[in-house]
DNA sequence: GCAAAAGTGTTTGGATTACACCCATGC
DNA sequence: GCATGGGTGTAATCCAAACACTTTTGC
């Protein structure tokens, strides 16, 4: 039935890519590790790591999300899954990747057992890297943009308050285009955004507005009226 | 560093579940296969098998659905992974999951080694099925439904000459609302289609013309200008 | 002629676009 | 006062929904 024994099956091993995506600087930023040992040492790589044997694939995500930041309790989103029998130097390595948001200032990313350096870099320069997550990273950036269409993920990235040109400026980037500032308030009078007494301070210029996304005020418009977050 | 030894990660096996979708009697259904061996004997359950260590995902899933159905070069996308510890069995097993679109009426699909019955079956309709293969089946189908949105695999479903209702119809059974006939062949009009001399026969109504997808042409757009298909 | 589905045109209101203009702040 | 972005209004256009109507076939 089978050209090789059945427990010749149980012989390989699965990993979790978990990518963090973060905004600063008008930038979406990816953060990268460089790994310190072999195979690929000193190369750029994705966070990741092997999965325990009774490991859930979900679970295995978050144990790297929280090893690397801290955090835990983040939206973590199933990419795609990569098998080639080559892919690892080591041995049949299956290797499922995730995204996550995060805001970049709200903690330190620390280097782990596995690194000693790390960075956040631009989604529009991501340098080669280590395996093949060049593709990993190029087909996850891909879904992380369809999922700032129809989610309102961005709102993960950005501040606890922003202001509205910030907002924009976060699709701007993603999207590589520029857009006009009128109309872009206009698209978005369908979101549930709640505005701030605040003002923005220490800018050279009239001060805007701050404002949060209302999460309870969307899951509500979701589960009562057919709304569908658009962007 | 790990809590165990490096190699008892090298345990595992994988193993890729092969979705067929079809369109026929205004249905949109799934190919489901009832199980000829144990685990879950006599259960209905997604085709599928374990890959080889010495195997890509993607060739696994063109091998699964060769066996099925005899085609080669059919369009597979590939959906989510699931990798509950305790989803199968007789160790641990994650599975990938794929799905493709074929014409029902193109082939006898076939009962392999692994089943001794198959099904087409309403997406839905779906029974209980073996596994964890109810929460793979409902992951997929959104993913196909998302998909049919915003890529053109209804044609991969549709007969090669289909009537503009059919078309319809298979929108209207996918995302279970009825609509409008003039406003949806409005709605199509930038959908490069064929138009053919051909009409139908043997209806006892005014016969509808037939139409095919001008494959050829919607790649062009694609690549030239920044078409994007959208229903 | 009648039933049934194919196929098309019109009206309306809401969204999208381009663009112009005013406002508040630091220096 | 001026530079810099914040913030808003308007008119033209496109698009989608609702609905009515005509056409072609079998019986």
């Amino acid at each position: 039935m089978y050209r090789i024994n059945f427990s010749d099956f149980f012989t390989s091993a699965f990993s979790v890519d978990c990518m963090l995506f973060g905004y600063s600087q008008g930038q979406i930023k990816a953060l990268l590790i460089k790994r310190a040992m072999e195979p690929y040492n000193n190369f750029w790589a994705i966070p990741g790591d092997l999965v325990y044997p009774d490991e859930d694939l979900d679970e295995a995500a978050n144990r790297i999300l929280k090893d690397l930041t801290g955090l835990s309790d983040v939206g973590l989103h199933q990419a795609q899954s990569f098998g080639h029998p080559k892919r690892h130097p080591q041995g049949r390595v299956v290797t499922v990747s995730y995204f996550a948001m995060v805001r970049i200032e709200d903690f330190n990313a620390k280097a782990s057992s596995w690194a000693d350096e790390i960075s956040w870099v631009p989604i529009h320069d991501i340098p080669v890297l280590a395996f093949d997550h060049n593709l990993i990273m190029a087909t996850t950036i891909e879904l992380l943009k369809q999922k700032l269409r129809v989610e309102p993920i961005c709102f993960d990235m950005l501040p606890d308050r922003f202001t509205l040109s910030e907002f924009q400026q976060l699709y701007e980037y993603a999207f590589n285009q520029s857009l006009d500032k009128a109309n872009f308030r206009k698209k978005i009078k369908h979101i549930p955004l709640l505005a701030h007494d605040e003002k923005q301070k220490m800018v050279k210029h009239r001060p805007a507005k701050l404002f949060s996304f209302a999460k309870e005020d969307y899951k509500t418009k979701v589960e009562t009226i057919d709304y569908q977050f658009k962007m």
